[in-house]
DNA sequence: ACGAATATGATGCCAAGGCTACACTTTCTT
DNA sequence: AAGAAAGTGTAGCCTTGGCATCATATTCGT
């Protein structure tokens, strides 16, 4: 996470809110998007494990993840700081109604990628796979360009 | 970087080639890509300023690309470690042989996949954009596809 | 119901990639 | 030619996201 540069040597101190359409500014946003990418994963795999199984346990999201439990666990710490999820101890995880919301939009999101990918003519594995690290990338407009592009070729 | 994990715990220990289909696979997958996004970036970068200018210095990168030099710098630390660059002190970075085929092929992909989402509607801008953070997930089956689609679409 | 197996949570370690600050070159300007 | 400006490199700090390990808590099977 950037923690606000400040820097005085050679950036002009930019207010953060514009998508300036420099390159560093471009640069800027994909390392932004990249920050919000672990969470988004996160939130998507416990709603799914909520809407399938019906608990999320650290365990069980490590295991999807691939990554070990610790390290689930400090992510679930992070998602429970920005809000995004509550966790009763040896009960599982549980996302807030910002947490609900934010999974929602990253699966629909992922499923319109995937869907782009196939119409495209990209095989269903590498679909699968390259729509995990593409998703999180894809902004609102193009997601929308996105949608239109499916109603014209389905 | 992962650090092969050699976890006993709860992973079968994947010798690590495969691409297995699984979601896990696709995570790391994903991370694993996500490790490389970094030198890509610097060594298209420093192509393109050999390409133009005609030299590539630390401070010039670390402006294009919106960090500070001394960021800049560890960067280029780790694309020497890489063997992906030499340097010489106050006079720039110099891509090597593989370095410099890094580059041409980071530059074809990009080029490609904002080809592809302005073919698919996505206004210029937002391809740009997004195209920066979506090229390094875009393999190779997947980056076939795209020009098997522009060939069609042209 | 109790002991083994499993899950959980807390620590501590590592590397990457940000940052600032400071020291030292090089280059530019006058 | 000398001082100012700009570039370069080093060091130290922070956060994130991996990892292993250990001590507990819970759950399960007999």
């Amino acid at each position: 996470m950037p923690r606000r540069p400040a820097d005085a040597q050679q950036r002009q101190a930019a207010p953060d809110l514009p998508a300036e359409p420099t390159q560093a500014g471009r640069f800027e946003q994909a390392r932004r998007v990249q920050s919000m990418a672990l969470l988004e994963d996160y939130a998507e795999l416990i709603a799914d494990l909520h809407a399938t199984g019906g608990e999320a346990r650290p365990t069980d999201i490590a295991r999807r993840l691939g990554v070990t439990h610790a390290t689930a666990i400090k992510a679930i710490t992070r998602l429970k700081r920005e809000g995004l999820a509550t966790a009763r101890p040896y009960r599982g995880v549980f996302l807030t109604e910002e947490g609900e919301q934010l999974a929602a939009r990253v699966k629909a999101r992922h499923l319109l990628v995937v869907e782009v990918l196939r119409a495209i003519g990209v095989p269903p594995d590498a679909a699968e796979q390259d729509a995990e690290g593409i998703e999180h990338h894809v902004s609102d407009i193009t997601l929308q360009a996105f949608a239109r592009f499916l109603k014209g070729v389905k």
